[in-house]
DNA sequence: CGTGCCGGGGT
DNA sequence: ACCCCGGCACG
């Protein structure tokens, strides 16, 4: 083998370019950043604290809002005397009476509860105190110039997008994914560092040290394997580190590490549909947290229990929008309706919605994709997988075990891909074009662009419709990553075996 | 032009 | 069987 790694060494290296950018998005969809700079923009003016943690996929109109805003000045034109604010003083924000507010130099005097004193400061460092929740800790400019430290990095790593369960469990995972992150880069890519050992906990890395965790084949190098089928899956055990892997500790091993991170954000993996999927609204507001089922409903939600006041100032018309996320459920939790929780994705943008909550559509009872067409080669292999982690919504990383195929000779194999986001199936391909809107999350690597639930849809229109599927005989393109991509040329003896001899790939099938 | 992979070749 | 690659289709 090594011969051939030689041979082909590369002249190119995916792998490094993503591992050198990998933060800022790399996806082909120019929107991406663009949109994140721009809800970063709102910050910077420091007026806005709304956004700041809460989800950035539908507040495309806010952001106008609030850029207007940021020029015009702040809108709550002019304060009363006697009005509760919160003025930023001393470094923290201190309860106040509003003195008097001299709209002429855009003063306002406060009298500060705590301190037993006065103060004249700028319009814009003193906010009502019943906006404190939602406008709370970002006290405007010079606060915002002291805090920049975890805004810029939290901006970008789209945190509440995922809404997992639990509203601590986005905290945690936005920690984590944060971490994670922050140190990716930082391992620029040693190639390939023969490190004895330690290779052998990496499932998928290592090539020729496949052998040397003990169990079954011998020879090394993938191809050693005899019979093929059934692999006795080495897993049991890798899997559970994999997983503390992918969200706990950065560091895997060897430069190779960060690989996995574009799976974990990134990899489609269409074929592990979840259960049936609603779509819900949830408030953001702080503390409320209420779930609707339709988008009318939780804007009049947002607009009566929250905006009840500011809605007088037409610049605040669309504002609930960004009160509110798209989440989704199953459709058991959804008729709960539990407040809180929100398994699955955020998806996207509210205002294309509508019709995804057609139950008909999302409950279509498919078998993933790729059941329909490998499924049958290794029905024990699945079942005996570490419990649901395959095919349920894992919500951690979660594996992804192939070791089929003709070409595939390797015992088994496990490829983390990703808490996986179901977002982020790939039906790119699908007529979803429809939508104009197509709202470009601030994901931040991410190739193509997930949608709400469409995997039924998707596999629907494989399923039913065999004209379209496959009228030629070839495989029709795969919108997956495959190992060449994903490796790179250089990681060529990382690739499955289908890739290496040109063949279909079946690590990443579509 | 890069990529995925079919078809066909070599060992 | 394994391995490789020409060459085409696709984006």
């Amino acid at each position: 083998m090594a011969s051939v790694l030689s041979r082909r060494l590369g002249k190119r290296s995916l792998l490094g370019a993503r591992v050198l950018g990998p933060s800022a998005s790399d996806g082909p969809s120019g929107a991406g950043p663009p949109l994140e700079l721009q809800v970063e923009l709102p910050e910077g003016t420091a007026l806005q604290p709304f956004l700041t943690s809460k989800d950035p996929a539908c507040q495309e109109p806010p952001k106008e809002v609030l850029k207007t805003l940021g020029t015009l000045g702040f809108p709550q034109v002019a304060f009363q005397p006697g009005q509760k604010v919160y003025v930023w003083y001393g470094g923290q924000e201190s309860l106040g009476l509003v003195e008097k507010h001299s709209l002429a130099e855009d003063k306002v005097t406060v009298w500060l509860l705590d301190q037993k004193l006065q103060i004249c400061c700028k319009v814009e460092e003193v906010w009502l105190a019943e906006l404190q929740g939602a406008m709370s800790p970002a006290p405007p400019v010079e606060h915002g110039a002291q805090v920049p430290a975890y805004r810029p990095v939290s901006r970008n790593i789209d945190v509440p997008k995922r809404k997992s369960d639990a509203v601590e469990m986005d905290e945690m995972m936005a920690a984590m994914v944060l971490t994670s992150l922050s140190c990716s880069p930082v391992v620029q890519s040693p190639p390939r560092v023969e490190a004895s050992f330690s290779a052998s906990r990496d499932p998928w890395k290592e090539s020729g040290d496949v052998s040397d965790s003990g169990s079954s084949t011998t020879s090394g190098h993938w191809s050693g394997s005899s019979g093929v089928s059934t692999p006795s899956p080495p897993h049991p055990q890798a899997s559970p580190k994999y997983l503390g892997d992918a969200f706990g500790s950065p560091q895997t091993d060897h430069g190779f590490e960060t690989d996995p991170d574009p799976f974990l954000l990134d990899e489609p993996a269409p074929r592990k549909r979840k259960n049936s999927m609603k779509v819900m609204y949830k408030c953001l507001w702080p503390n409320c947290g209420k779930v609707l089922r339709s988008i009318v409903g939780i804007k009049r939600h947002v607009k009566a229990l929250h905006l009840g006041d500011t809605v007088d100032s037409d610049q605040f018309k669309r504002e609930e929008d960004f009160y509110y996320t798209e989440v989704q459920m199953k459709e058991e939790l959804a008729v709960a309706v539990a407040g809180p929780s929100a398994p699955g994705t955020p998806a996207a943008d509210p205002a294309p919605t509508p019709c995804v909550t057609s139950p008909s559509l999302a409950a279509l009872p498919l078998p993933p994709p790729k059941a329909q067409y490998s499924g049958p080669e290794h029905p024990g292999l699945e079942s005996s997988l570490p419990s649901g982690a395959l095919s349920k919504s894992a919500p951690g990383s979660f594996w992804h075990i192939q070791a089929d195929h003709a070409y595939q000779a390797l015992p088994s194999f496990q490829i983390p891909v990703s808490p996986h986001i179901y977002t982020s199936i790939s039906w790119a391909a699908a007529p979803a074009t429809a939508s104009p809107m197509s709202p470009v999350r601030s994901r931040s690597l991410s190739f193509s662009e997930p949608q709400q639930p469409p995997p039924a849809v998707k596999s629907h229109l494989i399923v039913t419709s065999p004209p379209r599927a496959q009228s030629s005989a070839r495989k029709a393109r795969g919108e997956a990553k495959k190992c060449r991509k994903v490796y790179g040329i250089e990681h060529r003896d990382q690739w499955c075996t289908a890739c290496r001899w040109k063949k279909a790939c079946q690590r990443f099938l579509d």
